[in-house]
DNA sequence: GCCAACGTTGGC
DNA sequence: GCCAACGTTGGC
């Protein structure tokens, strides 16, 4: 039984696209610096978790697209490189910090489902992504939100490929 | 670009 | 342990 995640992402940081471009559209997802994102990724997201991703800071501001979580959170390695733009020396290889995951992409929605999309629907405008100042990089989703955003980006693909 | 909301830091 | 100051996030 899968757990599903919100992962946001600048799309001018790293986008879907970039996603798509990757070897096997697969990534490392490491860079979190807040404990209750890290608190998730470390204890309760699993290998075959569905992830959301969203992006934020963008035009529009929207879900992308969906991954896989490929590999359960380890530790971001990233935090011993010196000179790193992750590096936090509190965080040791004995006694990690930090903690990352890996997700290859699913699918790049043809149509993104944009917030004002999100806040049309009575089971999604209760998202957390969607709260005033939610401010959190990895959000837990619910089976019933996950399912209306999945059903929302079809009916979007399917209007979309009638116009 | 603005600014409200938030998490973190550090002085006390 | 409090809380003001600060830096960052993110929607608009």
């Amino acid at each position: 039984m899968p757990n599903y995640w919100l992962f946001k992402s600048e799309p001018d940081v790293f986008s879907i696209q970039d996603l798509a471009a990757q070897p096997g559209r697969r990534t490392t997802w490491e860079g979190v610096r807040n404990y209750q994102a890290r608190n998730f990724l470390r204890d309760d997201v699993r290998k075959g978790d569905g992830v959301l991703f969203y992006h934020s800071r963008s035009e529009p501001m929207c879900i992308a697209g969906t991954a896989e979580v490929v590999k359960a959170g380890y530790p971001d390695h990233f935090a011993w490189e010196a000179g790193h733009p992750y590096f936090d020396e509190a965080s040791t290889e004995s006694s990690p910090v930090w903690y990352m995951v890996d997700i290859r992409l699913q699918k790049s929605f043809s149509t993104p489902v944009t917030r004002r999309d999100l806040e049309k629907r009575p089971i999604t405008q209760g998202m957390m992504v969607l709260r005033k100042g939610s401010r959190l990089s990895i959000q837990p989703v619910t089976e019933a939100e996950w399912n209306a955003v999945l059903e929302l980006a079809a009916a979007l693909e399917n209007s979309h490929t009638k116009n």
